[in-house]
DNA sequence: TATAAATTTGACCGTTTGGTTAAACCTGTT
DNA sequence: AACAGGTTTAACCAAACGGTCAAATTTATA
């Protein structure tokens, strides 16, 4: 009973992350996570309520998925510059393994910035900002990196390793018209990001 | 006839522009774009037959209007640092005037792929790519710039003025937790883009 | 094996959706 | 004024949608 429920339940969950990916909240259809699970369409209800009760399960679920990976970033004892090519290695490799996820996210949040509110409420972003400051104090003054630039670099590094895949559509059309690999150019950006980063920074 | 013609169809568009940017194709209705447009639901399919090909006029105007931005800067001429300034001031003041195109097009070009192909196979993109090559050659020379660089140096200056306009509403989100504001961020963004590039570039 | 509880199903419901149609309404022409 | 053309509308339609429900089936318990 609870063996085969918590089969069923997840079957049921795997197939709406598979919808809810490839065609997001409004473009998903109830029936179809249905026959993918290969059940019933009341048997979702029986389950999860309601579609905006199941989506928010979802969504919650990779969010949670994504932010479990940062962590890492901030409890390692290396040097910036360590640390930011751990960071591209780590986070790249993540997103070759989910390449659906970023499009997704920021359709969602674009779609219904509330959903954001709730996951964002439970990290203290704070604290991280100050872990993240102390561990590098002196990094940062040898690179000249003010406070008020901390913005500026934290979303230009996060932009390098997500906008690839989020503009993974396009990058792959052109990639095509000029014979290039999308998936070599994945591997490589793993080392160049962090280089461009790494040579952008210094002084 | 065709003045009042003209109007209404305007009218309709832009009713459509606007629902279509912010819920997408799936999301929007097409009660809410009559709505906007202040006119009969039965008005629109007289126009546009269907919705369908009411988005398809939207998405390619806007597509147009995205790529003929980016002319300029292959005409100018202007050293390569010159032109990445260039680039950036342009590029975000665009994107402030536009802020909801980057996260509609990314959303809907991963939703259907193949709207895509009928926009990009309208522009040679060897012949810019050939164009900037002859343009810079010696410098791509003084900056070690080799030809396989360049895909991951052209998707990286991408990313780094759209992705805050995909990820708005997270940034948004963060930054008011952290009593930044969104809008002297991106101001800050045009030279700080551009240096930031500039400074990895260099040998 | 009998019973109760949980699980799964097929059939169904009300609403919303994109789209259609026939009639009414302008507007310019003769 | 009568006609013809394009334009706009109210009313309507079939299909698709998320969701419900009572009945059937499986599973756990005694």
């Amino acid at each position: 009973m609870s063996e085969n429920d918590k089969l069923t339940e997840e079957i049921i969950f795997e197939a709406a992350t598979d919808e809810f990916l490839d065609r997001g909240m409004d473009g998903a259809r109830m029936q179809n996570i249905a026959d993918k699970a290969g059940i019933n369409k009341a048997l979702l209800h029986y389950y999860y309520r309601t579609k905006d009760k199941m989506f928010n399960a979802v969504f919650e679920k990779i969010a949670e998925k994504i932010l479990s990976r940062f962590a890492p970033v901030f409890d390692e004892t290396l040097t910036l510059e360590e640390k930011i090519r751990f960071f591209y290695r780590e986070h790249i490799t993540f997103l070759q393994d989910n390449p659906r996820l970023p499009a997704f996210i920021l359709n969602e949040i674009n779609r219904n910035p509330a959903r954001l509110r709730r996951v964002l409420s439970t990290i203290d972003i704070h604290s991280f900002w100050n872990k993240l400051e102390e561990q590098h104090r002196d990094e940062l003054v040898r690179y000249n990196i003010t406070k008020e630039k901390i913005p500026q670099i934290m979303t230009t590094i996060a932009a390098i390793s997500v906008f690839p895949f989020a503009a993974r559509g396009i990058f792959e059309e052109l990639f095509k018209k000029l014979d290039i690999s999308f998936d070599e150019y994945l591997e490589e950006r793993k080392e160049f990001a962090a280089d461009f980063v790494i040579k952008a920074l210094r002084k």
